[in-house]
DNA sequence: TCTTGACTTGGACTCTGTCCATTGTAGGAT
DNA sequence: ATCCTACAATGGACAGAGTCCAAGTCAAGA
């Protein structure tokens, strides 16, 4: 995750305390936390962090591209700082848990141009949902 | 739509007015309504109908699977009445707007078991992004 | 027509996220 | 090493979306 500090600082980041702390709390595979349990991770190794800076910060790290969002339920939004690897979504409809998973062979043929009503299609997102181990009893 | 209807009588559901004006508000193709814009549509109808029971029969809706909750981008959830004939989405990055798309080939592949994670799937969304017309400017 | 349990109401409440004026500080300049 | 200042952090108010609940209403079967 240090080289990602580099990364950012090579693109003019300030590097603050706090922005450390969240980019460390974000490190690591099938890590997809709220905003909240961020600020939760966070808040115990620097107590005085709000709340605005890790939405500040996480805001940043998803227009940087260093980190992306996930909205697979309609409640708090996730983030998912696996970014640098293509990959898709399994959620388990019981309790919000997510996986990440790797495309097959399956490229997601684009859109024929009939069924894209002009819009210009830029990303595909492909999500499995169904029920976890632990949900399933 | 009145097909919906006799539906949901069939299934033992207590027809009244406030749950005939919100079946009526979602008919139509490439309708993808938030719930507060279904309260104002069925307002317009039924003036006394309270948001409780806009989100009340909605939930019902989607409990019998007769409409599908699609949230796309964080904000307020929006409701597709197509749920009967599998389709995915292309949603506009600028604007939200929605339009649905039908699935070329079977991209629906199924996940294959060791990148199951013990999970039990059952279905998988497809969502492509982009910029409609509009915002294409 | 009567009865009753299912349905509706509206207001309070929760959760997620944004905004903004003020205060603090990273890091280049001296 | 110290000073400056533009950029960042703070926290509290605010807003949007959705849920909850106690009380009142009504669809539809007897």
């Amino acid at each position: 995750m240090s080289d990602l500090l580099e990364r950012l600082r090579g693109r003019g980041w300030r590097m603050t305390s706090q922005r450390r702390v969240v980019a460390e709390v974000l490190d690591g595979d099938h890590v997809h936390l709220t905003a909240d349990e961020v600020h939760v991770r966070a808040a115990a190794k620097l107590p005085e962090i709000s709340r605005a800076t890790v939405y500040n910060t996480l805001g940043e790290l998803v227009s940087l591209g260093e980190v992306i969002e996930v909205s697979t339920d309609g409640r708090a939004k996730r983030y998912d700082p696996n970014a640098h690897r293509p990959h898709q979504h399994l959620v388990c409809s019981g309790c919000g848990a997510i996986r990440d998973v790797r495309p097959q062979g399956n490229p997601l043929s684009d859109l024929p141009a009939e069924e894209r009503y002009g819009f210009t299609v830029e990303a595909v997102e492909v999500t499995y949902r169904g029920v976890c181990p632990s949900c399933a009893t």
